[in-house]
DNA sequence: GTCTATACAAAGATAGAC
DNA sequence: GTCTATCTTTGTATAGAC
């Protein structure tokens, strides 16, 4: 077993795709695109991941295993509440709409939905459940205690701010409005009982 | 003048054009996909339409005017009160939702937005921006008639509502929940205190 | 207004040297 | 692990006949 797992260039080119896809999709970023930006030859892409699906597939599945690694440890750890909880859940939508033209992964990627490899597909599908899934445990949590008051079960209130989230970010960027993100995080919040 | 201002095959084009968009997105579909659908050959679209931005702008520019004209013109019709332009509103989201695979098309274009021609991002920039004005003045209008009761201001409820809708036709088809709009068209109605 | 033929560029991917 | 060279396919677009 070996310390360092996976070269640095490979990591590199995650990175790098990454980034494209949240600014300007899957569809539209090439091989050229992200061997320019790595300071790499396309082949050279090809050697570290077989295909443009590969590639693909890979950065939606670093992405999604990060986020539900850091939800499922803060939820964890101890001294923290449901309200700081929802507050480290809005962070990087806070972050990507403060932008310029950065939305979550993930949205991005079900923009094209239907038009996206079909193992990249399963990669998004599972990135949003897990969300709604984590959302309605932390609603709940903060229900039961005291921490929030709302109407409505805490399941369709987990998909209301799922989407208000992932809808925000796209009309922010196409409006250029930068506050946009911020504003609808902070009704989100006043509309769950919280400051 | 005439009576008849654009082919029939001009139209066909546009209704073809636009389907896809709203269900693989505008970088993934080409000139080929269009011309079988339609039934005709690649350079008969070039003969309507010089390039594949000019054919993308007067989509969205059809899309977005139509759209605009139906809202303006309920919005006006003797006999309606907020809660049916709100109702009217919903529609479209809800039968987008209950296809297998359509989104909004300004949705599906604002998750390309940075990879989209300039004549194209003007046309959904407007798009939001009008949806968002006539959200507000129903809101507003109905705040103050009684027939809405809801906390903050009309404007950022008029984009909570609008974020909401886009982002919940993306995560429903990414996660294949059928109901999932008309789920969350339901607890923004219960929010504003409307059934 | 639609077609065939074609130009031209770019994309994803492979072979094989270093 | 990276490169040059190349293959093959596809995409947008043009020319010009019908």
């Amino acid at each position: 077993m070996t310390i360092i797992s996976s070269s640095n260039t490979a990591e590199r080119i995650l990175d790098v795709t990454q980034d494209l896809i949240q600014r300007r999709g899957y569809n539209s970023i090439t091989f050229e695109d992200i061997s320019k930006i790595v300071g790499i030859k396309k082949p050279s892409i090809v050697h570290h991941y077989p295909s443009k699906a590969a590639l693909g597939k890979a950065v939606v599945h670093r992405y999604s295993n990060n986020f539900s690694a850091a939800l499922k440890k803060f939820k964890k750890s101890p001294g923290n509440n449901a309200s700081d909880a929802l507050e480290f859940y809005f962070l990087p939508y806070i972050d990507f709409g403060e932008t310029e033209d950065k939305i979550c992964l993930c949205g991005s990627l079900a923009g094209e939905f239907t038009a996206l490899p079909l193992e990249m597909q399963e990669e998004v599908t599972i990135f949003f459940q897990e969300h709604q899934n984590w959302l309605e445990s932390i609603l709940t949590w903060g229900k039961e205690n005291g921490e929030f008051q709302f109407d409505g079960n805490p399941q369709i209130t987990a998909k209301l701010i799922l989407d208000s989230l992932q809808g925000a970010l796209i009309v922010k960027r196409a409006t250029g409005n930068n506050g946009h993100v911020r504003e609808i995080v902070h009704f989100l919040k006043a509309n769950l009982g919280v400051h």
